[in-house]
DNA sequence: ATCGGCTCGCGCAA
DNA sequence: TGCGCGAAGCCGAT
């Protein structure tokens, strides 16, 4: 039984029990582990002695998403596909937007399990099929540790209202998902459930799918539970001592380079928090900030995605943020880029490009760069809705873990959301915390990072990064 | 090296 | 109503 609190019915229709199986519509938590929404599948399925069918709809041209993107989720769906098969459920991929996939297969299913989505699209999808459908459409909350209402019913104004609301309920929310064995396992490809894709062989299907082309398949990423398995491994083993200071030292990479695997739903935030809560590794602090990072943190962006509903765009900002920066707009911009030049990291800054190419080459940058990154994105470009507009585009195209609630929140507190003014008012940037060069010579020995990107990029591509500085 | 000031608004004590 | 203090800031004074 999962807990009461990760469960809602998206309608109130009946279960029709005449209907052949169970469908467990999985589009977010791309994975078995730690799957409460499969767990209730399984539950469900058990007490109506009916088989467990796991439809997923794969689409053409998801908004934004690139070969990257495709590529690492396919790694996933192979993963998957053994995985659930190995439980003795059906699994098929439909051709198609999910929303429509999930009705057409809950033609036959006695109800419906899907799991929560926290943007715009994905929840308005949820709500097509509780609509659409004339059986029970169950959701569970599988992406955050403390459920969002469960933490917080409205907007909050930063981490430090949000972090005593997460701490009070996290210890009654940080459980293992015990998963119930399927009574009734079915013959694989049973009648009518032939997937469109074979998705066992991951680069095929790449090559039917229509999305963005121009950015390719990570070279130092593979998707999937396995592969998140083992970055968490490897985290514990050897990452998480010193990580509190550590983790914002860019050269020294020490991350656990997770979000990708968090944003395809192959880890549960559940299992990395009390592996890590639990390892014999590291001091208190170092434990305690990476769960602070994992668990505040990120359910913020999800809070915010959640009740702002302008999370995407600069009239979603608090209102002195745009009031400072819109104060500004007007102001001389000493460098000014295109998104072309942003994008190949052909600016004058070779700190900023070496992060842009970090970007560009791998899919992931380190977490204290992204803030420089975007803060003179903001400096660089004409108009602060604009530069807004920019970092997004930039962020969702190039980052593996892009396209979700953390890109949002990520993005939207370079321009002042979660944060607090900064005096005194400057140039562009107006009362929005600032950033700098000399921030990073005074903090690190940020030629380090730049020649760590270097060093990459003549390994993954035979040349180095362009840079006015060194080369 | 360390500290206060810069600035706004929430949460809590009073 | 007043007061403390905050997701990563910078800068100048000590």
């Amino acid at each position: 039984m999962i807990s009461p609190s990760r469960l809602r019915t998206l309608n109130g229709k009946p279960v029709d029990s005449s209907k052949p199986y169970v469908l467990y519509w999985l589009q977010q938590a791309q994975r078995v582990g730690f799957n409460q929404a499969l767990a209730h599948a399984i539950d469900r399925a058990n007490e109506l002695k009916k088989p467990l069918v796991v439809g997923f709809g794969l689409m053409d041209d998801y908004p934004e998403a690139t070969e990257r993107h495709y590529a690492f989720m396919l790694d996933g769906l192979r993963d998957l596909k053994s995985a659930i098969e190995k439980l003795g459920a059906t699994f098929v991929v439909k051709h198609g937007v999910p929303k429509d996939v999930a009705v057409l297969l809950a033609k036959d299913a006695a109800c419906v399990v899907t799991d929560r989505a926290y943007l715009r699209h994905l929840v308005g999808w949820r709500e097509h099929v509780a609509n659409a459908v004339s059986v029970r459409v169950e959701q569970v909350e599988t992406e955050l540790v403390v459920p969002l209402e469960v933490a917080s019913t409205k907007s909050e104004i930063g981490a430090r209202t949000l972090r005593p609301k997460i701490h009070r309920a996290w210890a009654e929310h940080l459980v293992p998902v015990e998963m119930p064995k399927l009574a009734v396992k079915s013959a694989p490809g049973a009648k009518g459930l032939q997937s469109d894709f074979d998705v066992s062989d991951p680069d095929a299907v790449l090559k039917k799918i229509s999305c963005i082309r121009e950015v390719k398949r990570s070279p130092v990423f593979t998707g999937g539970e396995r592969a998140a398995q083992k970055h968490l491994d490897d985290f514990i083993a050897s990452q998480i001592d010193d990580y509190a200071k550590g983790r914002n030292e860019p050269a020294r990479g020490q991350s656990s380079t997770l979000s990708p695997y968090l944003q395809y739903g192959h880890i549960s935030p559940i299992d990395m928090a009390t592996r890590v809560v639990s390892a014999k590794r590291g001091a208190q602090a170092d434990r305690d900030s990476f769960v602070e990072e994992l668990i505040v943190r990120r359910e913020l962006a999800h809070n915010f995605t959640s009740y702002n509903a302008k999370y995407d765009r600069f009239a979603g900002l608090p209102e002195w943020a745009q009031k400072s920066l819109r104060a500004h707009a007007m102001d001389k911009r000493q460098y000014v880029y295109t998104r072309d030049e942003l994008a190949t990291g052909q600016t004058h800054d070779s700190y900023w490009n070496a992060a842009q190419m970090e970007m560009v080459l791998t899919g992931f940058m380190h977490n204290y760069m992204r803030m420089y990154w975007g803060k003179k994105i903001l400096e660089w470009t004409p108009d602060p809705e604009e530069a807004h507009a920019t970092t997004l585009w930039l962020n969702n195209r190039f980052f593996l873990d892009g396209l979700n609630a953390n890109s949002y929140g990520n993005v939207a507190w370079i321009y002042g959301q979660h944060d607090r003014p900064w005096g005194p008012e400057r140039p562009i940037f107006g009362l929005i915390r600032y950033m700098n060069a000399a921030g990073l010579e005074r903090k690190f020995d940020i030629q380090d990072y730049v020649v760590k990107v270097d060093d990459l990029s003549r390994e993954l591509t035979g040349s180095g990064i362009r840079s006015n500085v060194l080369f």
